[in-house]
DNA sequence: GAAGTAAAATGAGTACACTCATCTTTTACG
DNA sequence: CGTAAAAGATGAGTGTACTCATTTTACTTC
């Protein structure tokens, strides 16, 4: 007998892999429109700079609705976060992949990831302050501030923690709890607001700050100076 | 003869006076004017936040015509500014005419200023984020930023400069320069932002932090750590 | 006073970020 | 295939900060 049985028809074959894994047309277009609406933006920005650009014009130049734009991001300033979040994510991710880094002392850690994140962001510059500094006031009922500008910041202080616990593990530095967190955060602040006026020759001025402050902060942390 | 000749008649015999010091009808109703939206301003802001608040409304309740705000204050952010100004303006006034204070040893100066400030600005909390904040970013012609925001935070650091060439003649502490003034400016900055955030009854965390930061920054600042 | 000028007030108008009811495309499933 | 439901796109509409040409008011000078 040859196998005279109908197979019952297979619905939809790659039915698992499809619902799971393939790109479909909605998600593959999303992703298009939304990496359209960015590299317009940035285009934009980066020409006329993040106050003068409207929101007409991105989408224009995206191609797309008015209306579309804000699918995909709830403000104007989101729109421009965008990239700092993504940058860093991006130092983020490198840190844990490279393995020099991660065995390197504190001090040298962190002049590498912030060089690397100015570096990242200088792009940006013109309308960093427009967006990033936001970070730094509180949420409140009253205040739109968008819930992505805070949670950048808390990744941000999340990811110093880890750099801290590491070092006081394996450096054996005094613990530095809660406020050297912040405090750590805050110096990052002050390193990317003095770099935002820094008007010196490939921000030098800023590098030798950098230096400086790294070398005066990693002596107080081992001094544990915190606990007088 | 009994002296006929007619003595000329004075014309405006208060000139002098008139002209530099008397008030007149205008000056007069400017200031009105300024306090009135000030008044209407604050009571608003008060009650629905600085974000929920239209500019018609305040103009409304001032009983002055929409345009005329804005011959007063540039931008919405500026009129909220003005806040701030007064209070910082009013901290500094208060610092040189106390002779207390004055002699203090430079923590305990810093304390009161702080203390004082804070104290101050506090029925403005919920909109010093949007306004105070924006000193931080640089200026260009992209950027529409008022320049009274960038002379607010000037102010701020030529006062924190006195403070310290003070304390290096009278208290004989080594000097620390430009970058002490910028790190001492970025302390406060991260005192407000944290009072900002700060939920504890009284503000106590933000007290315990500042007196904290100020026993270790004195330290410091008498060892010359900053020049190892 | 009267006439002229400068300061200040006015409010209709503009530009722009953002909303929302409606329409179009994709997907799910017989 | 056909149909229904869900996701997404659309653009006219809305609210509001801010502008500006015009009008009103205060001051100056004769």
């Amino acid at each position: 007998m040859a196998t005279p049985t109908k197979r019952p028809a297979r619905k939809r074959p790659t039915s698992s892999r499809t619902t799971k894994k393939a790109p479909g047309k909605r998600a593959k277009s999303k992703e298009q429109t939304k990496a359209k609406i960015l590299k317009a933006a940035l285009a934009l920005f980066g020409k006329k700079g993040f106050h003068k650009t409207t929101t007409k014009e991105i989408s224009r130049r995206a191609r797309i609705a008015e209306g579309t734009l804000f699918n995909y991001f709830k403000t104007k300033e989101d729109l421009a976060l965008y990239f700092f979040e993504t940058e860093l994510q991006g130092c983020i991710d490198w840190y844990y992949q490279d393995d020099y880094v991660q065995a390197a002392p504190l001090p040298e850690k962190l002049f590498a990831m912030v060089q690397r994140y100015l570096d990242r962001i200088e792009p940006y510059q013109e309308f960093i302050g427009a967006v990033y500094l936001r970070a730094l006031q509180p949420r409140s009922k009253l205040n739109p501030l968008s819930l992505e500008v805070q949670e950048l910041r808390i990744r941000e202080l999340k990811f110093i923690r880890d750099l801290l616990e590491e070092a006081e593990e394996k450096e054996g530095i005094p613990p530095f709890g809660e406020f050297g967190v912040y405090a750590l955060g805050l110096g990052f602040l002050g390193i990317v607001t003095y770099w935002l006026n820094d008007r010196s020759d490939g921000k030098e001025n800023t590098m030798a700050l950098l230096d400086r402050a790294l070398t005066v902060g990693n002596s107080l942390l081992r001094q544990g100076v915190w606990e007088w």
